[in-house]
DNA sequence: GCAATAGCTAACAAAACTTGTTAGTTGCCA
DNA sequence: TGGCAACTAACAAGTTTTGTTAGCTATTGC
């Protein structure tokens, strides 16, 4: 988590204005417990700086996406929630209240060497192209590059009596 | 894979009726390849039955996925995407091209066991409810229930030069 | 076969989310 | 202090999905 000031002189240095409008998101980001939506995110720099508009606090999430500064979790239908760990990390999502919790520690538990993963077996794309991707026939393609990989688990949460 | 006529006893047996409709919604599904949208079943299915309506392929996908015989697959915003593969499998997702491909093999590979986890560490909620979960204090919570686990690569697929 | 009724189509409406646009104002910073 | 990035307001609009209604069709249990 960058500090205000470092905050500034990181918005500088992308050639971004540090306007207390990017700040009061960037902290309400942080404020925000879990995965926040932008709706969310308004609601609470709202609190302290009424005036902002919803369409400046997508401006100012997608910029801080776009810094490397927050993440969109994408785990189903509906609005895009906000994450501000970067860190490499996991999802639960709980099928009955639909909250989502971070999950540490699974991934060098689960999958030592994750995500160097060298020998995973890919279908096979029989010529046709990407939109011709086939998921019958399979086979080792050594030539899908792995950059990132995140495990979504799905079940009940401890407060819906999981 | 279920056979037309193996559809209709089963859509029957749920008290559904075994329309025209769904079968072609089914066989679309089937012989589409990878994970379309419910525009892309339409499309496949209006060429051989020119009058039906997107609300009913809409309609008709939403019965194959209750009844357990495809699923929606979320990986990124836009359009629901529907799989006609219910068994446990992972996907890869292109940043190029968007596409998705099916990963087959990777789950006993690098997670064995997987998704019998008992003691993955999971947030504690800090009894503010599911609202309130935060993601900074962590500790073992073994009343979370896994049901499902899926893992999602992203990266750059052969075609667009991974 | 027949009748009951689930399901289909057409035709919109509308919700939900996100982005585009424009014009006028503010304020950051070189 | 001046230039211009950025903000606000006020809408429009695109996308995806679902709701709704009315009337017609066709499946299925009998
Ligand atoms: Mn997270
Ligand atoms: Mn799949
Ligand atoms: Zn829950
Ligand atoms: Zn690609």
């Amino acid at each position: 988590m960058r500090s205000p000031d470092e905050l500034s002189e990181f918005l500088r240095a992308n050639g971004l204005k540090a306007t207390p409008q990017r700040h009061a998101v960037f902290e309400a980001l942080h404020r925000e417990s879990g995965h926040p939506t932008a709706d969310d995110i308004w609601a609470r720099v709202r609190e302290q700086m009424p005036t902002i508009s919803l369409r400046t606090v997508y401006q100012a999430l997608h910029d801080l996406v776009d810094l490397g500064e927050a993440r969109i979790v994408t785990v189903g239908a509906g609005a895009a929630q906000f994450d501000r760990n970067t860190e490499q990390h996991d999802h639960f999502v709980c099928r009955k209240c639909e909250a989502i919790f971070d999950v540490v520690s699974s991934r060098p538990r689960l999958m030592s060497g994750f995500p160097d993963v060298a020998d995973v077996e890919l279908p096979a794309t029989d010529g046709s192209g990407p939109s011709g991707a086939r998921s019958d026939v399979v086979e080792p393609a050594a030539n899908f590059q792995i950059e990132t990989a995140e495990v979504i688990f799905r079940g009940l949460c401890a407060p819906c009596g999981g």
